[in-house]
DNA sequence: TGGGTACTGGACTGTACAGTACTGAGTTGA
DNA sequence: TCAACTCAGTACTGTACAGTCCAGTACCCA
């Protein structure tokens, strides 16, 4: 992993790595405004300033650069593990479990994310791989740390918890449903202001705090 | 509006309405499984059994057929409001509630209605029309419908409730989010028995109504 | 400065597909 | 039984696109 060259696109990139970064960059750009089968391989060539044969030296296929392009995305799509994993310790329950759920919902809820999850669904026929994967890594991962952390607030007997993954997906759903459906079908429109998300936050962890607390 | 031919697709259709009706059948198909640009009119007049020629004879267009497809599809998914306006009467709120619940998410986590999503979303961006005017139709007239029922329950001091609409929304996806997303990403697979979302509804009403019972 | 590698540009192949055109056959209604 | 209409079958046009090929040019390293 050479961290360095991600990190900062810099000359010293060399030639050829400079061009794929450019490709892929493109590529990424146009396939999730536009899907798979929307964006042809001339226009990705193009808005990379690249000849097509350079694209074909770099991703085998067509097939092959989308799926470098959506790991790449959802690679970038915010970790909140760790977040989730420190509120475990809170003194504040209620305080933090709302600050968490604003900062989450303000992650999740970002022209990229929806872009990529739009994306994703609407090519989970033609790559179930890709969309598993995605499925499992991105909410996925964050569910099950709200799972792992809200398990640990009910040992501590702050929350009462029979199941918790499921209390969990009800969490992060509760919070970001509302936002996350309207912006799967409206696809381009600017939606929510910082201010509606934090309501959506607000309230979800009312609910959730009413039927959860000791 | 010539119910008859819709309800009863008998020989007395005539010739040019029964090809109708075989292509659109044929389309349907064809559109929900493999999408707008996975779909090819010469695909859909094989599945229908039908010449080219006839298919054009019908819709002018690819776009217009898909059109008419979704709008037929959309319409057959199923209306739900009677049935959670006259809960409002209810004289058992938290049994009811679960049995609404219950019929709610057998309803909506249906193949069809969950193809019919995921199709709707993929082609947001291509047809934001349609796109918009489903969103409203099929999950929105619920929504309302929750929020007016609560607002009675309301009323009558079953529940407490400030934004009958929030809430409603909240109750809605309380319920359906966690098979639906899981659909959302996992195109073909058989996912959840009766008694998966039978679970889901009894869980989503309890937390519900331990937010929101007075 | 020279030699190898990567890139360019554009032409090319093959295929898929939307939409049209046309001929001949079947259907329907008077 | 005849005339008008509809359909099947198929061939065709034009376009878009994935992927290849090749000749010439820019870059990089010794």
């Amino acid at each position: 992993m050479t961290d360095l060259a991600q990190t900062s696109p810099l000359q010293e990139e060399g030639r050829s790595a400079r061009k794929r970064r450019a490709i892929m960059e493109a590529a990424t750009g146009l396939f999730l405004r536009n899907g798979y089968q929307g964006t042809s391989m001339d226009e990705v060539a193009a808005l990379a300033a690249v000849s097509k044969q350079t694209v074909y030296k770099h991703f085998t296929d067509k097939e092959q650069l989308f799926n470098a392009i959506i790991l790449g995305a959802a690679e970038r799509v915010g970790d909140f593990t760790d977040t989730v994993a420190a509120f475990a310790d809170t003194e504040n329950l209620e305080e933090d479990l709302g600050e968490l759920a604003r900062r989450y919902i303000t992650t999740v809820i970002q022209p990229r994310t929806l872009q990529l999850r739009r994306l994703l669904i609407a090519e989970a026929g033609r790559f179930p791989a890709i969309a598993r994967d995605y499925y499992q890594r991105a909410p996925g991962r964050t569910i099950d740390a709200f799972a792992d952390t809200f398990q640990k607030l009910a040992g501590r007997g702050l929350l009462r918890i029979d199941d918790p993954s499921g209390a969990a997906a009800q969490f992060a759903w509760l919070i970001l449903s509302q936002p996350m459906d309207r912006a799967m079908f409206f696809a381009d429109e600017q939606q929510y202001t910082p201010a509606d998300l934090h309501r959506f936050a607000d309230e979800g962890v009312r609910v959730f705090l009413a039927a959860y607390r000791t």
